[in-house]
DNA sequence: ATAAATACCATACATATGTATGGTAAAATT
DNA sequence: AATTTTACCATACATATGTATGGTATTTAT
């Protein structure tokens, strides 16, 4: 399971945003509490942390989940087995960087340090390298992806015909579906209105970035920050 | 509470198509089980059963759970705590003739399930007391809601007009959008192929879980083992 | 009518679990 | 240099938890 915070606590010699930085030990166990109830639905038990830490005893856990809700990062129910609860302030909502903004019709430019940042639920899986992009534009309206939504990007070098691809092309970035024939390259939209992008695979200027593997869309209000 | 089976044990009159039936008894603490498992996270302990169902000792609810799980409705882990895994599949919803009206008709269905690499298909709960339901059917289609997508429920009571809620009506899940004029609710597909559902606030057998805030879809193949 | 399943109770037991206490060593602060 | 924090260990303890066993009464099959 990958969880990736690009974070404050995840870089120690960044600003302090929260009050109480965790140690890289107590984030780790922390990451583990939550793949763990994200994964398997219950929090583990202080004999399971050991286990996969290789502690020797509970009381070594013991004393980290005691300075992890020091730090309030997390609460627990006294008494009660397998009562940690997590207490982020957007709870499992980890900020992740967006990178930029694609274009699913008029190629875009990518920002060149993020500027931007969206509270993803850890449920959402992002494989170790991949990135995120705000999509812009309606070309990809008709594969149901719409101007806003957040596409979960993994880099990659190989594509199949018809997969859904983030491609640079003259420093902009498009969102296309890709196909491929022979040595020349199609970028579809799926929305008629815009034309296919044709290239030569070796074209210096022309690089795929990445294969989009996931999509996430926020609805309502407020309730994500992004 | 939020998981509901529509299937044969949910009516007692009806023929008897599954191979174990559940009795009311035990029905009521499947119910409580999922109940718990969404609501707070983790599946609750013998005690806590014994607790909500005024039982005097822990064997009772021991006994009962051994019945559940001997007809296959839930898995142990034995020897750990909370560790009842609902073990919902494809049998545990009507396969042929509630189905057909279910999909003819309102209301479309919606199976819990996880989209993580655990095998059990449970209601995974979001920490900030959300959780997360794949839907199927199209009757959101025009909200670009697609049979497949994972939807983030945040369980609430209270909704503006608009908002895309999860319902249950008559031990059915529903994915649509709210309307309340009086004491009246009208809940909207934005597929017109759909009717409106209109129910009475106080209607017992109906209730709002919570609401829709956001949604996740998977693309591509085997990035995400799901 | 007999057997089997259901629905409870009581008691006992092993261990899983959280917690308390005390100790050692190294690193980080002050 | 002294102190605090961190990061482990070991042991002990109360109880939470799951399980096993045996019992009674009612209902449901066969």
């Amino acid at each position: 399971m990958v969880f990736i915070h690009v974070n404050k606590w995840d870089s120690p010699n960044g600003s302090m945003s929260m009050s109480k930085e965790l140690t890289e030990i107590q984030h780790k166990i922390l990451n583990f509490l939550i793949e763990q109830k994200v994964g398997r639905g219950i929090p583990p038990s202080l004999a399971e942390i050991a286990l996969r830490f290789g502690y020797k005893n509970r009381a070594t856990v013991q004393q980290h989940l005691q300075a992890i809700e020091r730090k309030g990062y997390i609460k627990k129910n006294p008494k009660l087995s397998r009562s940690i609860e997590i207490t982020l302030e957007d709870k499992y909502f980890i900020p992740h960087p967006i990178l930029g903004e694609v274009a699913a019709g008029n190629p875009l430019t990518i920002y060149p340090d993020s500027i931007d940042t969206i509270q993803l639920p850890a449920i959402v899986k992002m494989p170790a390298e991949s990135f995120l992009l705000r999509v812009k534009g309606d070309s990809l309206k008709d594969a149901f992806i719409f101007s806003g939504d957040v596409i979960i990007v993994k880099p990659d070098t190989e594509f199949a015909n018809g997969q859904i691809v983030v491609a640079i092309l003259e420093d902009a970035a498009v969102v296309k579906r890709f196909y491929k024939k022979g040595g020349s390259i199609k970028l579809h939209s799926e929305n008629p209105e815009y034309k296919p992008i044709v290239i030569e695979a070796n074209d210096p200027k022309f690089k795929i970035v990445g294969l989009v593997v996931g999509i996430y869309r926020t609805m309502g209000k407020k309730i994500f920050n992004n």
